[in-house]
DNA sequence: CTCATTATTGAGATTATTCTCAAAATACTT
DNA sequence: AAGTATTTTGAGAATAATCTCAATAATGAG
């Protein structure tokens, strides 16, 4: 009932046409709707409910559930990704910025849940969402291998193993616990094959330098 | 619409008594279409009219989906898990042990794709498939953790990743190539701390022992 | 402030799914 | 083979969800 109540797509219309705003709140509300029910079990009128609208009005934006899940999750997928990449702006060193990246989505995860558990969803429903994230994470896979850090081959079974990691992360332990980030950021370093002892090291040295909160 | 016919519950129950032919008919039709439609999105009449029973049948033997689910997936567990056990009676190494297992889930997935997509869902919808699984990775990883040959910590997530990792190699590849079922295989040693060349050493050993077909 | 344009509304038509139960069919015992 | 017990059947009642559209309300450009 009590949702976060941090809108992405409200604020990014707000002064904007009816329209536009009408369409964020729709967006904003599928993503609530989603993380609580999931989407296969969520129905129109609790997504126009939820945004305290007329069933019908959902009809004059989109067809299905699913043409509005396509818009949430390439929204979320934007503002996260963005965020990460900025935060992470000058890093070079491969198993840093993977990590990184993996321990900064998870921590995401404890402020907007609802963000994080949908986009993740949505890798797994809408197609495009797969090749989108191969894009961002080949470009770090592929600094590590050139540093000699990893010892992989970059390919589509790679990444799924990896969003896999992290959806079992949000799976078990909603809260996310920083044993559970950690333990999920050493899994994706010895994935990438990275040694064990190096693996702990890296993620001990990442969560002090840049994760001491 | 031809699915592969192998019907796990009707043999078990042949020569019984109707009433317990008929309900295995249902669970054997149940996976088939929790197969290709999901679970969520099956309907009681795509379960009957797939075993050609009346839809007032269902309704003798469940009041839900879900009931039906949990039947399925502790049978499934139990012929799956039990067949790969005996295949594996006598090894007493922890890491071939674990890759083993592994490997031969996998490859039983291309002769029976729909048992081991159905039990793998279940673990994620039915509560009590969770525990199940723990048991029987438990022992194996103990193993592995006396031998010296893993640097874990055994817990729910762990578990949680191993079969987060299967899952990703189903849902990409269902016809299961031998270069994604040995993927999957190093990345588990991976997981669990075997530093990757030797887990490609015993990799290529389990698939050259135990594996030649 | 005016008013043409644009958006929202929600009752109800349509379609889908669940669930019941009396009648019919089948199974099993003696 | 007869007769009772058990199981199946499927029409239809009950519930639920989708989707439409004429009427109404709100918007924002001039």
């Amino acid at each position: 009932m009590l949702s976060t109540n941090h809108h992405l797509f409200r604020k990014q219309t707000a002064g904007k046409k009816k329209r536009e705003r009408t369409r964020s709140a729709l967006l904003d509300s599928a993503i609530s709707v989603f993380a609580s029910k999931g989407f296969e079990a969520t129905r129109v009128v609790d997504i126009t409910d939820h945004a305290e609208l007329a069933n019908g009005t959902f009809y004059n934006y989109y067809q299905a559930k699913d043409e509005l899940l396509r818009d949430v999750a390439l929204g979320l997928a934007v503002e996260i990704t963005g965020k990460i990449n900025e935060e992470m702006a000058g890093l070079s060193h491969g198993p840093t910025r993977v990590s990184l990246a993996t321990a900064k989505l998870l921590q995401f995860a404890r402020r907007e849940p609802e963000w994080v558990e949908v986009l993740l969803a949505s890798v797994f429903i809408v197609p495009e969402m797969q090749s989108a994230t191969v894009q961002y994470l080949r470009q770090d896979l592929e600094l590590g291998m050139e540093q000699g850090h990893f010892n992989i081959e970059i390919n589509l079974l790679l990444v799924n193993q990896f969003l896999s990691l992290v959806r079992a992360a949000l799976l078990l332990d909603p809260a996310m616990s920083e044993a559970t980030i950690r333990q999920t950021c050493e899994a994706v370093l010895r994935l990438l094959g990275v040694p064990p002892v190096k693996a702990a090291r890296q993620v001990a040295t990442v969560f002090q330098k840049y994760l001491e909160n």
